[in-house]
DNA sequence: TATTGTTATACTCTATAACTATA
DNA sequence: TATAGTTATAGAGTATAACAATA
């Protein structure tokens, strides 16, 4: 029996293209959840990555979040503008920014954080909760299994 | 208890980068497996689509893919001057092109599929079989989900 | 008038290189 | 010398608008 490209079910059958459209819809809901709060989910991420209980600087926000520190200027320059979050200069290091959140981004953070947890209970919401809990837990195997060369 | 945001675990918590780093990886893995065959992962997808029963016009590539048409005009140029695919005119309606495949573009289909299953089995590795099929048919079912405000 | 393919254009996300100020 | 932040630039991927050929 020949490979079944072309069939129908050719797509649904390619995990990148399974990954990338769940990928694609999770982000759509996403972003219409947080267009109130005026900030999407990569900035959201990033407001979640710097409310740790140290400061960071925006060095150790972008390694945290697998991005460029380049991206890095811009999505705090975006954040900043906002009100959302504030550069300061570290005093052990004045070549680093600390970037705080305000009080703002920290009422922000909390109220945005809830819509994005009901966004994802409403897209896992085709599976049953157990599921819905195989499909988190095999993600985060996935991405936290070495990479290849890796040590 | 607060929410989490700012704990180590923050991220591996977001189902959306979840989502998105493990398409990343699987993503990198492709990409080195396509190497030898000179496409992309997106370029087999668009062959494995033309190689319908039917020869397919452009736009009903793009419209099985999720893509532009726009967007197909280039993928079609890239896989015809590679030699992978031929634009013809349709007999029947000469605005269409339909596009199929050459016969090296077929044994380029054949063998970067098999490339391709392999890279993906290879992705799953972590995971035991059970819970591969698991993870496999919960993104079918989000995937195919009706969107909101889908009919 | 509507549709298909095409081109031009723009916007987002990302990465690379080079500059600055600090260490 | 090396590091943190910044800027400029370029490359994917995607989308919109407008045009030519055809229906």
């Amino acid at each position: 029996m020949p490979i079944s490209a072309g069939e129908p079910d050719a797509l649904s059958a390619r995990l990148g293209y399974l990954l990338k459209h769940a990928q694609l819809r999770l982000a759509g809901l996403s972003a219409e959840a947080l267009a109130p709060f005026g900030i999407n989910g990569r900035e959201l991420a990033v407001l979640a990555v710097l409310a740790a209980r140290e400061p960071l600087s925006q060095l150790e926000a972008a390694g945290r979040l697998g991005l460029d520190r380049t991206t890095m200027v811009a999505l705090i320059d975006s954040l900043e503008a906002k009100k959302l979050v504030e550069r300061l200069r570290s005093p052990h290091d004045r070549r680093k920014n600390i970037v705080p959140l305000t009080a703002y981004g920290q009422d922000c953070l909390r109220r945005a954080e809830q819509a994005r947890l009901e966004t994802e209970q409403r897209f896992l919401a085709p599976l049953s909760r157990q599921d819905a809990d195989h499909l988190v837990r095999a993600l985060q195997a996935l991405v936290a299994a070495p990479q290849d060369g890796e040590d």
